[in-house]
DNA sequence: ATTGAAATATGTTCGTA
DNA sequence: TACGAACATATTTCAAT
C-alpha cells in the first residue's frame, strides 16, 4: 500500500464537504461550516483525514480554453508498430502540449489520446507533423468532438 | 457574444498567476504575490479581470476515484438509430452517474462517452442494463483504459 | 495597473469535552 | 470526533499615484 490507504470510510458530512469543494475549491471552510451546522475546526480536521487518505488529490482552477481560441477537441486512436515500446511513444506525446489525455486501451488501438486544438487546421498540423511523426506510430483514427455535453467528476 | 468576451489579452503575469492556481486552487493570493513580486491587490484585480473574461471557469477539488474503489475507466462509442434524436439519448446518459463525459463525434459513432466503474463486472452491468437499454442505442464499442498516462489542462 | 494600509473574514492550532 | 477561543493569515476595498 502506498501513501494513501484504501480503507477510507466517508460519512454524510464528509460527502457534503466534498461536494461543496468539488464545485468550488475556494469556498471558505467557515462558510461550509455555517451551511452544514458544524464547527470550522471539525471540517478542518475532516479535510486533513480525507487528504491523508488520498481521496483528495488536490485542487485546480479550471480554465475555459475556448476563450483562448481552442475550439477543436478530438480523440485520436493510435496504432503502434508491434516492435514499438509504448512508453517511448508516450514520452513523445507528453512533449506535445495539445495532448491532454493519453490512455493505453484494449481494442483496436494501442493508445487513445485526447487533444485540444485551435481549429481544424491546427489539428491537421498536429496529426501530420507531430503525432504521425512519432517513431512507431503506424496509423491514426481521429474523432472530432462536435460538442461536449457532459463533463463531471465521480458522484460522491 | 455571451457574458465572457473572447478578446482577452493575458500577459506573462496573468499566466504566472494562472499556472499557480491551476496547480493548486487554494494557494493564497498573497503567497503568489510574494513569489512573483507584485502586490496582493494587483493579483486580486487581475483575477477579477480573468474571471470576467470567462477564462477562469471556476475551481474544483480533485477526487481520486481509486480510493473509493473505482478502478475501471472506459470509453464507449455509441451507435444511435438514425431516427433517434441525439439529445434525448444524452438526457438519459446524464442520469447515469458513471458517465463522466459525453461527446457528439464525427466518424463511426454518434456519441462517445467516458465512464468510470468499480470493476469489469460493474462495467458490464452498466453496458447491458443501462446504456444498451437506452432507446435508440443500437450498438456500442468499448475501449477499456488500462492505464492513463497523461491528464492535464491546456498549457497556459 | 499598481501600491500600502485598513477593515473584515478566514485559516489554523490547541486545550477541553 | 467535536467545540470555542486565540492567534496568525488572507481577502477585499479604497484612496492615491
Amino acid at each position: 500500500m502506498k501513501s494513501g490507504n484504501e480503507n477510507i470510510k466517508i460519512d454524510g458530512i464528509d460527502k457534503k464537504i466534498l461536494r461543496y469543494l468539488m464545485q468550488d475549491a475556494r469556498k471558505p471552510i467557515l462558510e461550509i461550516a455555517r451551511n452544514i451546522g458544524i464547527s470550522g475546526a471539525a471540517i478542518h480536521q475532516r479535510l486533513r483525514k480525507l487528504e491523508k487518505s488520498g481521496l483528495i488529490a488536490g485542487s485546480k482552477f479550471i480554465v475555459n480554453p475556448k476563450v483562448l481560441g481552442y475550439t477543436t477537441m478530438a480523440y485520436i486512436g493510435i496504432f503502434l508498430d508491434k516492435a514499438m515500446s509504448n512508453p517511448v511513444a508516450v514520452k513523445q506525446l507528453e512533449k506535445i502540449p495539445e495532448v491532454l489525455e493519453c490512455h493505453y486501451t484494449t481494442g483496436n488501438w494501442s493508445i487513445l489520446v485526447k487533444v485540444l486544438c485551435k481549429d481544424n487546421e491546427h489539428l491537421m498540423h498536429l496529426l501530420n507533423k507531430k503525432i504521425q511523426q512519432i517513431e512507431g506510430v503506424s496509423r491514426t483514427e481521429t474523432f472530432i468532438s462536435l460538442d461536449q455535453q457532459i463533463d463531471r467528476q465521480i458522484t460522491i
